[in-house]
RNA sequence: GCACCGGUGGUCUAGUGGUAGGACAUGAGCUUCCCAAGCUCAUAGCCCGGGUUCAAUUCCCGGCCGGUGCACCA
């Protein structure tokens, strides 16, 4: 963690932001490596879930106004209450206290001046001192960051704390765009905000991150995925009833379904993540998928698995982080914005063949109704409505009797208008299910770096290397004159650009001695370096040295074959050796 | 939010009641120089505020920030 991050610091991977002004707690800046390597685990990160799944992309605002966050229970659902031992000092969440002590499930949703009650109620101590804890105020931390919509009399507003949100609000016209046809998948990557307790470790808990986020909308009835593309993808997980004795299953995507180890949605994504994760870097001796215990899920999350990264330094102890989450919510968050929102967060499910169904209803004539029950004729109505519905026998009769507010109305049947029909139904409204993958970018590129890193010795002499994949690197090549001398220096600026302008991005470096500058590309991740000496400037055709990072091997390649050798390496068809 | 420890050039650090030294890095130049440790020169620093003091980077108090532990973690 500290070499780590005092390289990203020096080389400019990420570091504090604003520390000319102090700085402040759980706000980091990309620098120039960094702010390029972020964008390429985006990137390939878009290809892989949004393209290839072939699903959309939308880009929502992060400031949304109260009335979503209270749909989506983040409003409640995000107060931590805190109690703080007066002898000792240590806050302790009050709510699970009294879970602890008593009967109560749910404590979290209770007032707090009823926790408070309770504490005092229950003689409940201090787990960490024993000293009483009655009559210690209970508060609330609320980890929403609230801001103003407006001037005067503004709205309020939060910042998001999870790109999902941005998704599930505008599901109503992005069903339209998917043609009503389930499943279809949303993805978002962007900034999310939580005001976090305790920021800590560098890029792992911050209080803005990026998230990517894929919310797949499933039909709840609907057949299981087809997991065939990533059967053989290997995984390494480590379920709940596992958990106690650190047990892992080494399998397969298609055998951890079979087994019904893993849902077969959440498990689909486990495969597409895990070769999204080759591709990035990640190392699989210190990764695993690992599920959530039943009481640490999300309030909406009936599954879980989390991918968690040990990013410890060679030598230490593990240091598991968690990168991402696999989840099946369920209809939590449409039906909650249903219930709230002015607008269907549902989808039409068109039946095989229309069903024929017999439906009882009634037509009062009001026109009786009226005179002859006042100001009570609309409730009765209503009140003949779902009696139908519910009992047809009620209407065999020459009266019908319905109760209103306790009272009796009897009217004659054929006055009902109740008729018994057969109707058509094309199919019905149901609310889609989510499964949803999400990302913490920040986290995944602070383990790309943790397991690239390295140090080895090359002639005797350590180094530093980040053993970033072509992929994510921020530099694809760097181009030096051997000296800055006898043409060698106007060869190799112009060989930068030749490189450039092939797409490349391109590093160009003639200070300090050669060593020296394979070092600095080594730091950062630099895959392959190219050298312009003075046989290039003598020969022709021309030629250059090629050097790759992981081996330091060096070979001559002719320049004019440079930039498709290059593209041969980048995309693994060709390795060094064979050069 | 609590406890302990810490905060000195870009980075890592030494040190001091009288404004600071090193290493690495960086820049200019030299060197036919392919793996950082050849040469010369140069740039650059005591977290912020208050207090004590003739004088504070140093001592005291508070804050901010970081590390570790606790707690928390959608």
């Amino acid at each position: 963690m500290t070499a780590l991050t005092e390289l990203a610091k020096r080389r400019g991977f990420f570091f504090q932001s604003s520390e000319t002004y102090g700085g402040v707690s759980g706000f980091y800046t990309y620098g120039p490596q960094g702010a390029s390597l972020k964008e390429r685990v985006e990137e390939t990160w878009r290809e892989r879930f949004a393209v290839a799944e072939g699903h959309m992309q939308i880009d929502a605002p992060t400031v949304m106004p109260e009335p979503v966050f209270e749909a989506s229970g983040h409003l409640d659902g995000f107060d931590d209450m805190l109690v703080e031992c007066a002898a000792c000092g240590e806050s302790h969440r009050a709510d699970h206290l009294i879970e602890d002590a008593t009967d109560i499930e749910e404590a979290e949703s209770l007032p707090t001046d009823e926790v408070a009650a309770l504490l005092d109620a229950h003689d409940i101590e201090c787990p960490s001192c024993g000293a009483p804890l009655a009559g210690r105020p209970v508060d609330e931390f609320n980890l929403m960051f609230e801001t103003n919509i407006g001037p005067g009399t503004s709205q309020t507003g939060y910042l998001r704390p999870e790109t999902a949100q941005g998704i599930f609000v505008e599901f109503p016209r992005l069903k339209e765009y998917a043609r009503g046809q389930l499943p279809f998948g949303v993805t978002q990557v962007g900034k999310s905000y939580r005001n976090e307790i305790s920021p800590r470790n560098a890029l792992v808990r911050t209080r803005e991150f990026t998230q990517a986020e894929l919310e797949l909308f499933v039909d709840p009835a609907g057949n299981d995925p087809d997991v065939t593309p990533v059967a053989d993808v290997e995984v390494t997980l480590y379920p709940a009833e596992n958990q106690p004795d650190g047990e892992y299953v080494e399998t397969t995507v298609g055998e951890a379904v079979t087994e019904g180890i893993v849902d077969p949605w959440v498990a689909y994504y486990l495969g597409v993540a895990t070769e999204w994760y080759e591709t990035i870097g990640v190392d699989f001796e210190r990764f695993r998928y690992r599920q959530h215990q039943p009481g640490e899920r999300a309030h909406y999350a009936s599954d879980c698995w989390d991918a968690e990264a040990d990013v410890s330094a060679a030598g230490e102890d593990p240091e598991w982080i968690e990168i991402a989450g696999y989840a099946y919510r369920g209809d939590y968050d449409l039906s909650k914005h249903g219930e709230h929102a002015d607008d269907s967060f549902t989808v039409f499910k068109q039946y095989d063949e229309p069903k024929t169904v017999e439906r009882a209803s009634v037509d009062p004539d009001m026109a009786y109704l009226g005179p002859e029950f006042g100001g009570a004729a609309g409730a009765v109505a209503d009140a003949l409505q779902t009696l139908a519905e519910r009992d047809r026998a009620a209407f065999e009769g020459e009266s019908v009797t319905v109760e209103v507010d306790g009272e009796a109305y009897e009217m004659p049947t054929e006055k009902t208008g109740f008729e018994v029909a057969a109707e058509t139904e094309a199919g019905r409204h149901v609310t889609p299910h989510v499964v949803e993958p999400s990302i913490g970018i920040d986290r995944t590129v602070y383990t790309v770096l943790a397991h690239a890193y390295d140090e080895d010795e090359v002639d005797e002499g350590e180094r530093t290397v980040l053993r970033l994949t072509p992929t994510v690197a921020p530099t694809g090549v760097a181009v030096f004159p051997l000296m800055d001398k006898d043409g060698m220096g106007e060869r190799a600026q112009d060989l930068a650009a030749d490189l450039r302008s092939e797409g490349y991005d391109v590093t160009y470096d003639d200070s300090g001695n050669i060593g020296r500058r394979y070092r600095r590309q080594d730091e950062v991740g630099t895959p392959f370096c190219v050298t312009v000496d003075y046989e290039s400037v003598e020969e022709d055709p021309e030629t250059v040295t090629l050097r790759e990072r992981d081996s330091t091997a060096q070979v001559r390649v002719e320049t004019d074959d440079l930039g498709s050798v290059l593209e041969a390496l980048r995309a693994g068809e060709t390795t060094f050796d064979d050069l």
